[in-house]
RNA sequence: GCGGGUGUAGCUCAGGGGUUAGAGCGCCUCACUGUGGCUGAGGAGGCCGUGGGUUCGAGACCCAUCAUCCGCC
């Protein structure tokens, strides 16, 4: 694999635009404030041009330019600092053109805070039957006419910066798993090669995140980790986890590629995931997450408690005139019963999908800030404890 | 009151003499990880209205009865 490295060396040592690159990661600077007595653990603090994101921090996930079913308002409401979105989806609809001649997608979804947007490589994985993967990037037929999409690096670069979202992330190459090691061999190789491409389509200001490969493999994960460390990336993602491998799987990379990224930046655990997996990955050092999870479980019925996740559509809270969770009210939720919101899912209400979703969503965030509290209080131990069951 | 129809799973209905009675929806349990906006996988649940009869054998055929629907007085 080594000898893949040399000639990509040379090639960054080409690009003309290097030395602005240096500038454009400070765009997004990573501040440590301190680190866990018991764990690997940071608290820190994400300066981005729309503010300041305190981590470890869990972005909800908007593809299509919304967290489903809940407002910008709602988001800032519940302490969200940073949101995730989707080259892909919003390339195709409304067009990227679109949302820079409205402004940028902060000013089109009227949310003031910070924006990451995915490259578009988890669509390569997600989309797969859709698309055909060449050295040069990536030939989409659009799932929703076939039309075509053809994304690069530079491409997938420039729509993030017509969307003029605050964290890029860089085009990448996401296996499934289960895949052969040469698959996954593969798909490092391609996100190695596109990687200094990223970074030389960046406009200026444009801060870009690298993404670590590897799949399940320890020599290419540490192969990854090193090689993408060296370029000046403003922060660095572990990608290709939560693909469908196993809980015991998944733990072992997370712990040895956390610890291998440059620590003054900052780390996102990609796709990541159920609060035990959030609460382990940040004990490994990880500092931003994202995932689907609490906004799809909300819309098939299941809400996050302390003692689990719950069936808040089942038959059993048809009557109960209190909360799901009783433990943990949340203010966007606290006046509706159980039964009321049994009812609006069971027959298919957006209400019910809204407030689940609130529900959900003030559970996660919750969960983080009880996360940074506790990195710097010391009450790390406790605080497992109390979510054993979540 | 007379004539006709229908009674099978929680609901709507298949099955019209031959192993252990089926479907859709509903119900229950589980799954969902950089979102193709209610998906997927399992499971529970029936004295086939009731009582008699025919038959080796009845959910099915016969008689009675009850319930219910439609039409006519």
């Amino acid at each position: 694999m080594m000898i893949f490295l040399d000639p990509l060396r040379a090639l960054l040592g080409r690009l003309p635009r290097l030395e602005g690159l240096i500038m454009i990661a400070m765009s997004v600077r990573y501040e440590l404030l301190a680190t866990c007595p018991h764990t690997g653990a940071r608290r820190g603090r994400l300066h981005t041009p729309h503010g300041t994101v305190e981590t470890p921090a869990f972005m909800p996930v908007g593809t299509q330019g919304t967290v489903k079913t809940v407002g910008s308002e709602d988001l800032e409401a519940m302490g969200f600092e940073l949101v995730l979105s989707n080259t892909y989806h919003l390339s195709l609809r409304p067009t990227s053109g679109l949302v820079e001649r409205m402004g940028g997608l902060h000013k089109f979804m009227g949310w003031p805070g910070s924006i990451l947007t995915d490259s578009g490589g988890y669509q390569v994985m997600s989309l797969s039957k859709y698309r055909k993967i060449e050295d040069e990037g990536v030939a989409f037929k659009s799932h929703l006419d076939g039309s075509a999409l053809f994304l690069s690096p530079e491409r997938s670069i420039q729509i993030q910066g017509e969307l003029g979202v605050d964290i890029s992330m860089a085009l990448d190459v996401c296996p499934p798993y289960p895949c052969s090691r040469d698959e996954a061999a593969e798909a490092m190789r391609r996100t190695h090669i596109w990687a200094p491409r990223n970074l030389a389509a960046a406009r200026e200001g444009q801060a870009v995140f690298g993404i670590v490969q590897g799949g399940v493999h320890e020599d290419l994960r540490r192969e990854s980790a090193a090689f993408l460390s060296e370029l000046p990336f403003a922060g660095f993602a572990i990608g290709g986890v939560s693909v469908g491998e196993p809980t015991e799987m998944q733990y072992p990379v997370v712990q040895l590629a956390a610890p291998l990224l440059p620590a003054d930046k900052a780390r996102y655990l990609m796709g990541v995931g159920h609060p035990q997996d959030i609460l382990h990955a940040v004990g490994c050092g990880v500092d931003l997450f994202d995932c689907v999870l609490p906004t799809r479980m909300a819309r098939h019925h299941v809400l996050y408690t302390l003692k689990g996740r719950v069936n808040a559509g089942a038959k059993r809270w048809a009557e109960h005139d209190g909360p799901v969770d009783e433990g943990s009210v949340f203010p966007a939720t606290e006046r509706y019963s159980a039964a009321y919101l049994r009812h609006l899912l069971k027959v298919g209400e957006f209400l019910g999908a809204r407030l689940a979703t609130l529900h959900n969503l003030s559970f996660y965030a919750r969960l983080m800030a009880e996360i940074r509290e506790a990195i710097m209080d010391g009450s790390w131990p406790e605080l497992r404890a109390r979510y054993q069951n979540a």
